[in-house]
DNA sequence: CTTATTCTATACCTATAAGTACAGAATAAA
DNA sequence: TTTATTCTGTACTTATAGGTATAGAATAAG
């Protein structure tokens, strides 16, 4: 019974995700995600709330995306540690060559001291709580295929700090080949 | 033979250095760093430039205190893996616990995508080709202490890239003992 | 003591960016 | 077609923050 909202907001937030992945929450000005998205301010005002509200439904759209993939790459048949190397591979494209300068946007928000808000630490956390639950489960669900002693918990501990490791250096751009001798050798532990 | 400067720039640079850790660059304001120091704006940029340059003359600063930090403790006697352990527990405070909200001053800002400026991603790089140098000339001189096959370069490597994760994951504050386990358990690859 | 010189502090300028008022456009119901 | 309602776009307000002009303070040389 009244004029019907003109864009779909789904597609605007992946063109947000795309400009505060490549410049960071600060740095990117509303005015940026206009020219971008072609959507005037009050309309995005009206849809997503203020700059932070809309960061964070960014963050949390981006963070469903990667969980998605996840349960779907780790509930592969097979050793457990195969899918968890090809979910750890499934990052090179985002920690090296090219697009290895943007990284992780959820590290790249977890690391910036000006995003100490409550629902985006919220948000940060949750996300990695559950990707580190995937890991555990399956590294505990196949525990009989590793050595006596293996512990799981811990692994998959570990398994997050190489993951957030490979990002965080991803602004140096390595080559891939070496983010490969990393992953191979960190997946020696999963013996 | 003129009037002489009424304060001493290194404390200067420490105290911006602890803002601008605490907040980040771009959530840092001049005006809060000449509230924390005293020192009003004007002397700042005389004395340093503008931000960029401050920030600068602070990250070069805080790398060369933890490069110097690395070479004493990685230069000690006794087995490669254990000063490796030891440098990396060094972290511990940083990482987990009450001050692991901040991390690492060097890691935050290389994920931060608004600080894409030549200069300082140079000194981050320089930075981490230096500290990745030092653990892989200690892992190349002890080489015999390891296992036939140990491959001392992707060694360095895997060290520097678990140390990223511990940072980028410190604004969680994990618990040390979480730490403290993962290290051991990275530590078992140096054998 | 005078003076040249450099530093310091107040106050200001300017640009940018977050957020909004308001008028006009578009649509569904009557 | 009319009308109530919601969306859109221009233009504005306001606050903040980087950077600076300028006047006055402090010091070493003469």
């Amino acid at each position: 019974m009244a004029r019907p909202r003109s864009f779909d907001p789904d597609d605007v937030l992946e063109i947000a995700r795309q400009v505060f992945w490549q410049k960071g929450f600060q740095a990117t000005s509303l005015d940026e995600i206009t020219a971008a998205s072609g959507i005037a301010k009050p309309s995005l005002y009206a849809a997503f709330g203020d700059k932070h509200a809309l960061f964070l439904r960014v963050l949390d759209r981006y963070h469903d995306g990667i969980l998605g993939w996840a349960e779907r790459v780790l509930a592969q048949p097979g050793p457990a540690r195969e899918a968890i190397r090809q979910w750890l591979t499934g990052f090179i494209p985002y920690c090296s060559g090219e697009k290895g300068q943007r990284g992780c946007l959820s590290i790249n928000s977890a690391t910036d001291g000006s995003l100490d808000q409550a629902a985006l630490r919220k948000s940060i956390e949750r996300y990695n709580r559950r990707l580190e639950e995937l890991l555990r489960s399956r590294l505990r669900a196949d525990r009989d295929q590793f050595r006596k002693g293996f512990d799981p918990d811990v692994t998959a501990h570990t398994v997050m700090v190489v993951h957030a490791g490979l990002m965080a250096l991803a602004h140096q751009t390595p080559d891939s080949k070496q983010v490969m001798a990393v992953i191979d050798q960190v997946m020696s532990l999963l013996a």
